[in-house]
DNA sequence: GCCAGATTAAATGTCAGACATTAATATGTA
DNA sequence: TACATATTAATGTCTGACATTTAATCTGGC
């Protein structure tokens, strides 16, 4: 592993990039140790500053855990799906918050991806899941809970039905995405009279699926879908009305 | 923003975690200016070395950039989709590879989120789309054409059929498990008698879209898993009969 | 008055050395 | 043997300095 003292990056940007890559490419397998910090300095020929600077770098993205003690040092990190997974939904909801992204389009996604797994769901989800899923349903319907905890409550119905597909990939992958547009979602649901709908249609999603009924499931997906956009966009309408009446008023 | 000295985690890990927080919360806006090093250091009641060790952790996200120079400093990062791309990327890999998943579990999780954006592909598939996809058939066709050539023209393939959706957060999603899953395509499509059926699969889901046939690309992309998994099994037949072959001799 | 070049200032990048803290191990004693 | 203590090797942190980069400012000549 080498460096190239006199490239316009930073000297720690090389160095976490050179073992990254001997990360990713096997050369350092699953707990094995890092150098020391010392040496690293020496075989890098830097100071030791530099080294950890690198060394944060690779501990931001949970490729290295550091211990301390006689015994410590840097260790390559089995990367877990929950860190993957909440990397992931700081990402993805940055993305979307940082690019403009429109409702519409990131209600498209979303719903894609969740029918992907509609019929796996259908087929292998566990009676543990059904019944996070009509208690979650419960929660929703009663009338003092609060629109984050109602949101909250979304989020793991939905999460029930991605794990229902059995896929810990698809899981990982899914989850990130309906957990990353809740910011987003969160500004159409908070509008309590929606709720009896949502309500009605998650009791559809969850009799779907106990009838293990595939194509049921995709349809309920179909029409929630259509049911957010239609809020959203009310919401939207509602919002320009405002505002045309405030600028009528002002005038 | 506050942070606690006496706490197990480390400081910079606080800061990080403080200054990443006021991002996500939308306290600190795209290309806002940091304060200095020396003014964070200050702040936080700490040395500069260990700002720094945060502000590379938040770099390593791609949360901030930093710039030399009189007006430099540290800005709030516009997250772009090519760099969320990257890390997804660098994220799920280590994920498959560390965590002993099974390639059919991956290839499930492949094909279910492919067909997820097949039916809008099939609307709203540009010309320039098709083009790449035939491109790569075409290339795909050259008998000299290496193993990792062959595999590189099978991601940018299945990346056009998704982007083939016109919808940026599916892509990003998508894209990032397609490419993760090249590793573990590799171990299988590595084997040259199996290119010429791939290519027919392939030509047939150019067909498909270009006949913006939805039902179509579905099943093909069907064919196609199960193709894939056919292959995998066949690999891991061959080689548990090595494996046995190998005892047998020296025993 | 205006432009080119030199100067300055402010920031990050890097280094060296020191001390603090942690945790496993070795050692010594009841 | 069991427990308390000392050792040691590593990371965590601090101080202070210098190097480098970049934009703004100053200065001199036309």
């Amino acid at each position: 592993m080498k460096i190239d003292p006199n490239s316009p990056k930073d000297l720690s940007a090389q160095i976490a990039t050179a073992i990254r890559d001997a990360i990713v490419a096997g050369d350092l397998i699953v707990d094995q140790r890092l150098p020391s910090e010392a040496e690293l300095a020496d075989q890098f020929d830097v100071s030791r500053p530099t080294v950890r600077e690198a060394l944060k770098r690779l501990a931001a993205q949970s490729l290295i855990r550091t211990q301390r003690g006689a015994t410590g040092g840097a260790f390559v990190n089995r990367l877990r799906y929950e860190e993957a997974y909440a990397q992931q939904v700081t990402t993805s909801t940055l993305l979307l918050s940082m690019n403009a992204v429109s409702f519409d389009v990131a209600c498209e996604a979303r719903y894609a991806l969740e029918r992907a797994c509609a019929p796996l769901s259908a087929q292998r989800r566990t009676p543990d899941q059904l019944a996070t899923m009509r208690a979650e349903i419960h929660r929703q319907s009663q009338p003092d809970l609060s629109d984050e905890a109602f949101c909250a409550s979304d989020v793991t119905f939905h999460r029930a039905l991605v794990d229902g597909a059995g896929n810990k990939v698809l899981s990982y992958q899914l989850a990130g995405a309906v957990e990353a547009m809740q910011p987003l979602m969160n500004m159409i649901t908070f509008t309590a009279r929606s709720r009896e709908a949502i309500v009605a249609l998650h009791t559809e999603l969850a009799d779907a699926l106990t009838a293990r009924d595939a194509a049921q499931t995709d349809a309920t997906l179909v029409k929630l879908e259509s049911y957010t956009r239609e809020l959203a966009q009310s919401v939207v309408n509602a919002r320009a009305n405002r505002d045309r009446e405030k600028e009528r008023q002002s005038a």
